[in-house]
DNA sequence: CTGTATCCGGGAAGATACTG
DNA sequence: CAGTATCTTCCCGGATACAG
């Protein structure tokens, strides 16, 4: 059940068990609305943003401010944090707090799905120190 | 070191214990040439691509041609499938071994490094499944 | 069967200015 | 300080036609 296994025979892609390829609905940066109906794209899906990762990581040490978002990645302009930061608290990963004073004060925190989290942005850590570890073996020089 | 521990304070985001924030390298889809400073980028850039998990997945159970992969991803348009081949070849998660016939036939198998995500997928599948999960009890009807 | 060359549409990210 | 509104740029994904 291994060599000639071919895709064709099955007519759907299988995913780590699922039997569910991705369809239309999925953009080419996976910005649909979550109706992947495979798990590992739903997980790919929720950290599809280029600030992503690092506003998750920022919110692994704590509550942060925008404004903290904004002197912690320079490069990412403040239009794209806050759709960022929107998207995930649309997806339920993250919370915020608006305090009703002057000047504005808002705090975003994990939720306990952020939380849940964890492990699989450990996994991603380990992998990607696997891959540039690898790299440096083979590609000596 | 908890609340308040802005982000301002270091500059940089800090990724799970690396330092080390996306720079302008990094493409709103990550298309960045690996060039990423941080772990979790590389790992998300490698599987960055509307039908990589789906390819990964298929090679997890063995050998793949390309005709394969166009009749189990009926979506996918030839070129791009031809390119994320390239890709994942690129970044030495895939290999092919060409046969010299007529006509032509290629194999797509996953490398050692290849073979070394299945733990991270394993890991994407379980938070996809656990977030579909999560979502059925809190939005329930 | 496999892979390449063009051309196009759509959506993310960025820049800037403005509001409360 | 926080968020919005425009406008621009870039490039992935898709369609089609063609070559070896």
């Amino acid at each position: 059940m291994f060599p000639e296994a071919s895709l064709a025979d099955r007519q759907n892609i299988s995913y780590m068990g699922q039997i569910n390829p991705p369809k239309k609905s999925v953009t080419y940066s996976r910005k649909m609305d979550i109706k992947a109906d495979c798990p590992m794209e739903v997980s790919l899906h929720v950290l599809t943003g280029k600030w992503k990762p690092a506003i998750l990581s920022a919110l692994f040490r704590g509550p942060q401010r925008p404004r903290d978002f904004a002197a912690g990645l320079p490069d990412a302009s403040k239009r794209v944090l806050t759709r960022q930061l929107n998207e995930l608290e649309a997806h339920g990963l993250i919370a915020k707090t608006v305090f009703d004073v002057l000047p504005p004060k808002v705090e975003f925190y994990l939720t306990p799905l952020g939380l849940s989290m964890k492990p699989l942005m450990e996994e991603l850590n380990n992998w990607g120190l696997h891959f540039e570890k690898f790299n440096r073996e083979i590609l000596p020089k």
